[in-house]
DNA sequence: CGCATTATTGACATACATGTACATTCCGGG
DNA sequence: CCCGGAATGTACATGTATGTCAATAATGCG
């Protein structure tokens, strides 16, 4: 007889459940908060249990690394080779990615940068992720007609903007941060875009 | 008679040592780094006489706090008040505080920033002091001639990009960073400063 | 010197974290 | 239906942290 009345018995446990749980504790307390005894209350599993799908504590945060890679820089460099008819276009896929949770996923950017500042490994890691990000970013501009030493400073900036808005936390509503979308497109590539990308951007995004 | 042989006896401890190495760890591996444990090992003083000049590892934590606004947001605002005879003067002023460590401190500030993540007390803190801090800019842009709307704008943009730096831990050597400059004054004040301005500024840097 | 004040320390009680060993339960395929 | 691997749980050994208390030591002042 299976048991449905005591969910507390049975077999309930995942490397994706621990997971999901660890990406929760770290997005919202930090690398700190990412402990077995305190995650396998939450999920009412025996502490132990846990050891069953990962070695150790360290192997969960390796796990945890490799999502945050995948869920930002790994879109972020695909969008900038994305296809664009023009250098606006090609900028508002860079816009669009940082704009979607589902492409870039600044929670758990952020609690990586924190990470970084206590752990060197994943501050090596970090820096670069950086790296790859602005050379393609940098590789895109040049790609559009900027030349090497104006791309790099435009790749630059755009990417600080960024960074600065995830640091500080920023929530505008969609309709505002929209607003201000050809102004920011602007200030990176020179051009304002059309009216007809800002309608296909929107259309993408909605 | 005084016993200068042994470092290891006699009065060693005050609130300030304590301070002090609590900042280290802050600033070294995070929030969760200021341990009393630790601390005293790093002192060579008996944990318990923490206990002394401090009710609790709470009490201790409150003081970085205190440290963090006397040396972040208390400079920034009074940069924003110190007399200029320009707009780009002014703006002067401002970056001048942010470059420099005796002014603003940057490595504190990046910690705050990660302990907010995971301390609700402390985002709280945090966030008045951006608004305060964005006041302030805004404040000194209006007194310039920028229009409310317009002056908001720029002191956004000033301080998003100045968070991002930190956040970065972008390391400019102070000559790169000199070259930005005018470069900056002109995008946040719209007028590029003059060269008896830079002169100015320089002199007051070295 | 003697003494109050200031500071340091070790012992104790408690809590929470990690990881290993071993017993137990669950569930599907033969 | 029963057996074996998958998953869970209990017990144990260990390490690290917090905070209180009472004993002790150092300092400076009258």
């Amino acid at each position: 007889m299976s048991n449905t009345t005591s969910p507390n018995r049975g077999w309930r446990g995942s490397p994706d459940l621990w997971l999901d749980a660890a990406y929760e504790a770290l997005t919202d307390k930090g690398v700190d908060a990412v402990k077995i005894m305190p995650l396998a209350n939450a999920l009412q599993l025996s502490r132990t249990s846990f050891y069953w799908f990962f070695k150790d504590r360290t192997q969960l945060l390796d796990a945890l690394l490799e999502r945050w890679e995948a869920s930002t820089t790994v879109p972020l460099v695909a969008a900038t080779r994305e296809y664009a008819a023009t250098g606006t276009e090609a900028m508002l896929n860079v816009i669009g990615t940082f704009l979607s949770d589902r492409s870039f996923d600044a929670r758990l950017e952020l609690a990586v940068r924190s990470w970084a500042q206590q752990d060197p490994s994943v501050l090596a890691r970090l820096q670069k992720a950086d790296a790859l990000r602005l050379d393609a970013l940098r590789d895109m501009l040049m790609a559009w007609g900027h030349a090497a030493a104006d791309a790099d400073v435009r790749a630059r900036t755009i990417y600080l903007v960024q960074v600065g808005y995830i640091s500080m936390r920023v929530q505008e509503a969609l309709d505002e941060r929209l607003e201000r979308i050809p102004h920011y497109v602007e200030i990176y590539t020179g051009k304002r875009p059309s009216e007809e990308e800002m309608a296909r951007f929107r259309a993408r995004l909605g």
